[in-house]
DNA sequence: GTGCCTCGGTACCCTGTGGTAACCGAGAAC
DNA sequence: GTTCTCGGTTACCACAGGGTACCGAGGCAC
């Protein structure tokens, strides 16, 4: 088991609830926080944060301040994160494609 | 937002610390529950449990009792299952080449 | 000048999740 | 008769994840 311990390290990345949302939106380009937070439907203000601060860090995208009244922050994808962003497509085809079928495999396992 | 909260809902899936790492210790054939209690470092028994149940139940393995003593229960990815870990191959790819990347952004972020 | 708005973010608190450890049942081995 | 194995289940507990409330500084209306 050496190779599955990246398996749970870049699940450390982008296992979370929110961080490959917030890639998602981010591939047509740079957006501003409070656009973020509009787009993704449910996401709360602390957890926008953090979760960027979290891409940030590991260099999946990059935080630009302008020092303006409003501030004005907007977030951009590294070439590390479209890397990653090319990297998930496949599981998003995956999910599309395969998700009604789990949701009835639930169903029927619930049904016993 | 519509194809994300397929995102969100895959992340219910296989998102959590254990599965990929079961899905990939699949890949190869059946396996017993001891069998991946010993391969997979660190995870409980309890968890082992939990999340066998869960993937059971989103049809991604089978669990299949022989009423033997000592008891003999072996789990085997599903075809659904094995197009998720076909789906996830490319991440870890990605996570193969991209993680020292990262940890070296992670430190240099550290640092200042 | 005084409310009130926006943007981006932090402080605090609570809940749910995951981890640890103990127990179980039935046969088999010694 | 004691101890081991396999495949769990249950009780308990700590910690992290996530929601809510608040903040600060400028702009704008009045």
């Amino acid at each position: 088991m050496q190779d599955p311990c990246q398996a749970r390290e870049v699940l450390g990345i982008v296992g979370d609830k929110w961080a490959l949302l917030i890639v998602r939106m981010l591939k047509d380009g740079p957006r501003r926080f409070t656009e973020l937070k509009r787009a993704i439907d449910g996401i709360s203000q602390r957890m926008l944060t953090v979760t960027l601060r979290d891409l940030e860090r590991d260099g999946i995208l990059t935080r630009t301040v302008r020092n303006v009244m409003p501030p004005h922050v907007s977030y951009e994808l590294t070439t590390t994160g479209q890397t990653l962003r090319e990297a998930t497509a496949p599981l998003l085809e995956w999910s599309i494609t395969h998700l009604p079928h789990i949701d009835a495999a639930r169903a029927a396992y619930d049904n016993r």
